[in-house]
DNA sequence: CATGAATGAGCGTTCATTCAT
DNA sequence: AATGAATGAACGCTCATTCAT
C-alpha cells in the first residue's frame, strides 16, 4: 500500500532517533514546550544540535515523531487492562489506569499533553480522533444495552480526551499523597457524567 | 484608591490600543499564542509594528491588557443570567450561557484560553484562581442543600475551568446548526457529572 | 561676511531653544549622554519630544548647540579674573577659578566633557583649538619672559586641555570639603610642570 | 584554584574570538564606541553578525573581553623595561615607554581608552584602580626618598591616568615625525609636575 | 507654535538549519 | 555518523524624525 512510509532505516539510526526522542520528551517535561530548542535537547542527550536536523526532516518533525511514540507507549499501557463485568465499571477502571499512568509517566505526559496543544496545528487530528473514535464506539456499545445515559458520545469522547490532558498538570500541583484519591474523584466524574441514573432501570 | 493606576489616554490612544488588542485576539486565534508576533498583529491592524511598542510598554503588557479585556468582557456577559430555582438549574443555565457566548465571541474565547495556558506570567494565577474559587463556593453550597453530589468540589472545578478552555476548538470543528445541540450536551455532562443521583432523596 | 549665518529666530524661538539647552544639559547630566534621548530632554522641559526636532536641525545639532552655549558661558566666566602680577600666578589663578567653576556649575561642566568626548567627532576642532591656541599664546608670553620653563607650548595645552575635562568627574567622586584642596592640588600640577625650576634665575 | 574558570574552547573557536576582538578594536578606533555595532563588527570581519552572538554571551561579555586583551598586552609590554636609578627616572621611563607602546598600538590603545570611559558596568573599577593604586603607591615611595615633590599623591595619579587617556588622540593628530618628540615633552611635563625642585636638597 | 501619533531603520539576540570537516 | 562553526531570518524593542492636526 505505502512502500514508501517506511525509509528502512539502519540500526544505529534507529537508536539516536529514540535517544533524540527521550531527550525531546525531558526537555518538554523539563522548560515547556516553547522554551524546548534544539540545543536544549541537545544538551540533554549529550550530542550536538545538528544531529537533531540530520536524523529528522524538522522541527515539526521530530515532535510528531515524539508524539507518536508516547501515544503509542500509552496505547499499549491502556490496552491490557482486566476484563470488567459492566460498562461503567471498564470505564472507571480504564480512568484509573490513566490517572496512575500519568502518575508513573509524568515527563511523557507532560510532553505529550504540551505537545498536543502548541505544536503548529498539524494533521494531528488523525490520531486524536482515532481514540476520540474508539471512545465513541465503546460508549455507544454501552449505551445500548442501557448502562449509559443517553447523551451524544462524541460530545462526552471529546470532553474526555481534553480533559486528560490536563491531568498531568493537575497531578503536579496537588502532592503525591493526593493522588489516589484525585485519580477516585476524577473518574468518577467521568463515570457519573455518563452513567444512566439508578433509576432508569425501573 | 490608586488614583495613578489609570494614566490617562487620549481618545484617540484608547481607540488604537483597542485596535491592537483587537488585531491581537485576531491574531492569536488565527495563528495560534506562539505564532502571534508583533509583525503579524500589525498586519491585522494595517499599521507599523512600532507603533504596538509604542502604546504598548511590552510583548507580556500587551497579553495582560487583552486578557484582562477579554475576561472583562465574558465577566460582564455571563453576570445578568436569569434567577434560577436550584443549584442544578443554576449550573445548567450558567454552562449553557457560556457556550452560547463562546459560539458568539470565536475568536475572544479561542483568544482567551490560549493567553492563559501560554502566556509566561503567573500573576494571572490570580485570576484564573478566582474563577476557580467561586466555582468551589457555589458546589459547595450546593452540596450543603443536597442539590450536588458528594464529589470534591476542586476536582470538579479545575476539570470544569479547563474543560470550559476547550469549548471553542469543540465549536470551531462543529458546523453553526449543531452548536445548540452542543450547548445542550455539553452543559448536561456537567451538571449530570455532579447532581445528587435521584434515587438519593429517597 | 557671513550674512546666512544667523537665521533671524523670533524671540519665542530664541526661548524655546534656550529652554531646550537647558533641559539636554539637565539631561546628560543626570542620565549620561548615550542615555540622553530627545524623549527624556523633552520631560525635563515638560515640552513634546517633536519641538525639539521642530527647533534644531539634528540631535547633532542640538548638541553642538548646547556645546557652544556652555563653552561661550565659560568663556565669560573665565574673562573676567583678577590682575596677576607674573605669568605663573596667572596661570594658578586661572586653574582655581576654572576648578570653581566646575564646582558651581557642575550640570553644564559635566555635559560639556560628555559632549565633548562621545558626540560623534564634528568640526569641534575648531573651538577646541581655539581654547588651546589663547593658551599657547599665554604659554610663550610667560616663556619669553623667563617666568615658564622651555617646553612645547602645544603640548602642555592640550594636556592642560584635556585634563580640564575631567575635572567635573573628579569633583565628583570627592566630598564637598575637599574640593578646595582638590583645586590647590591640581592647579599646582601643572603650574609646577610648566614653571621655570627655582634655581633657573641664578 | 578556578578550574572551571575557563571553558576550554577549540582552536578554531579561540581564533575566531580573537578575530572578533580585533575586528571590534579596529571599529572602535575607527568608528567610536557608540557606533559599534554588531553589524559593522561583522562587517570589518567579513563574517554575520549573528556569529558574534555566537562566540560571546552578550556585546557587555564582548567588550570586557576586548578590553581584558588590550589590557593584558600593555601590561605585558610595559612590565619589562630597564631598571632606573632614581624614581623620576622610573617615572620618565615609563611614562615614554607609555607613549611610545601608543604610538606602535594607536587602535588597541584608542579602544582601550574609549571602552574604559564608556563600557556602562563598573566591574572595571577593579583594574582602573589598581593601575592607579600602583602609581599612587609609587609616588608616595618617591615622596618619602624626597624625590619627590609633596604634592597628593592622588591628584596626580588620576591626573595622570585621565592624560594616558588621550595620548592616542593627540598621536592621531599629529605627524609620526613629530612622535618621539611629543613622547619627550610630555613625558617631561608629568615629570616636573611632581619631581622635587632642583633647590629643594640644599 | 506645538502636539503626539506614527514610521522605519537599526539595535542585540535567538534559533532551526546547513555544511565543510 | 557526527560535529560544531556559521548563516540568515525573525524576534521584541528603541528612537530620531515626520507630519496631520
Amino acid at each position: 500500500m505505502q512502500p514508501n512510509k517506511e525509509p528502512k532505516r539502519s540500526f544505529i539510526e534507529e537508536s539516536r532517533r529514540a535517544q533524540i526522542v527521550e531527550a525531546t520528551i525531558a526537555a518538554i517535561a523539563e522548560h515547556g514546550y516553547t522554551a524546548t530548542t534544539f540545543t536544549r535537547i541537545a544538551r540533554h542527550a549529550a550530542i550536538s544540535a545538528g544531529l537533531i536536523s540530520y536524523h529528522f526532516e524538522s522541527k515539526e518533525d521530530l515532535m510528531n515523531v515524539t508524539l507518536g511514540t508516547i501515544e503509542r507507549r500509552l496505547d499499549t499501557a491502556m490496552g491490557d487492562g482486566p476484563e470488567p463485568d459492566s460498562y461503567p465499571q471498564a470505564l472507571k477502571s480504564m480512568l484509573t489506569r490513566y490517572v496512575a499512568y500519568c502518575t508513573e509517566h509524568k515527563q511523557e505526559m507532560s510532553a505529550l499533553a504540551q505537545i498536543r496543544q502548541q505544536a503548529p496545528h498539524p494533521s494531528r487530528a488523525g490520531r486524536d480522533g482515532a481514540d476520540a473514535d474508539e471512545l465513541v464506539q465503546f460508549i455507544s456499545e454501552g449505551q445500548s444495552y442501557g448502562q449509559f445515559r443517553d447523551a451524544d458520545p462524541a460530545v462526552f469522547a471529546s470532553v474526555l480526551t481534553n480533559a486528560m490532558g490536563h491531568v498531568p498538570r493537575e497531578l503536579e500541583r496537588r502532592p503525591e499523597a493526593e493522588h489516589e484519591e484525585f485519580a477516585s474523584q476524577w473518574s468518577a466524574l467521568f463515570v457519573n457524567a455518563i452513567s444512566a441514573s439508578e433509576g432508569d432501570g425501573s
